[in-house]
DNA sequence: GCATTATATCACTATATCGTGATATAATAA
DNA sequence: TTATTATATCACGATATAGTGATATAATGC
């Protein structure tokens, strides 16, 4: 019950979904989420927090840069049944196209991020 | 995404979730429910109000009584998925188990129930 | 060393939600 | 009619949650 409900919560708030249909063509670091979401860091960061909590995401840590993506293991009993049932669903969703719309255009934009190796391997990731 | 929300928001709250449970074996008014939740009359009614506004519960009136039945129609675009979802889980879990059992018991104790033509209808129905 | 960067966490406010008791509604029972 | 019943809704207090700005952490770049 612990597990569904936390898993549950977490997909209970639309900024949440935003961000797991948003790492869907694959790994961002917070600032894209950010940028494409137009919240705060702070904001963004907590969410990204709930989303791991629920085991819903994956955090990997590379210098100073967290890269978040979708979870594809079991961490309780629940993530992996709910990850696929949000990749099926709001496909068409007039919010989740504009996001991942303005995420497209962001991808031109990562070699503003520093620093420069990072930058590199940002650009290089996809 | 609003219909996902309405949904996942009822889906989220560890009573609504024993609700829709209780509800699995069969239609139940909300005297049984508040019954074997030990929550009061105006909660349980608020709780099941919230279900049926997401879909996942139908609402039957009969004289002063209403029944409660899980929804087998579409109502939205995510009721009938989510509710299927609810079928296959938790039912191992302590509380949903405890709660089935605290029901059944509750079956021979429908004829303390009024008025006198419902309590008939209530112990035949099933 | 020091400045900068990306992220996580804390403290806070505004808002939403849970559970309750009281009231309203609508049907039955006398 | 009046009393009783089951339920829905309202008003409230307590708690939880979303979003923010400030601070803490930890790595990079000089």
């Amino acid at each position: 019950m612990r597990d569904f409900l936390i898993v549950t919560k977490a997909l209970s708030d639309e900024t949440r979904v935003r961000i797991l249909k948003l790492l869907e063509p694959g790994e961002r670091c917070v600032c894209e989420l950010m940028e494409v979401l137009g919240m705060g860091q702070s904001t963004v960061s907590k969410h990204l927090g709930i989303l791991h909590n629920a085991g819903l995401v994956h955090r990997r840590k590379e210098g100073t840069w967290s890269y978040y993506r979708l979870n594809d293991e079991a961490v309780n009993k629940y993530n992996l049944v709910f990850r696929e049932l949000i990749n099926r669903v709001l496909n068409g969703d007039k919010t989740i196209l504009k996001d991942l719309k303005a995420l497209k255009k962001l991808k031109s934009r990562a070699i503003t991020c520093k620093p420069v190796s990072l930058r590199i391997k940002a650009l290089t990731a996809k």
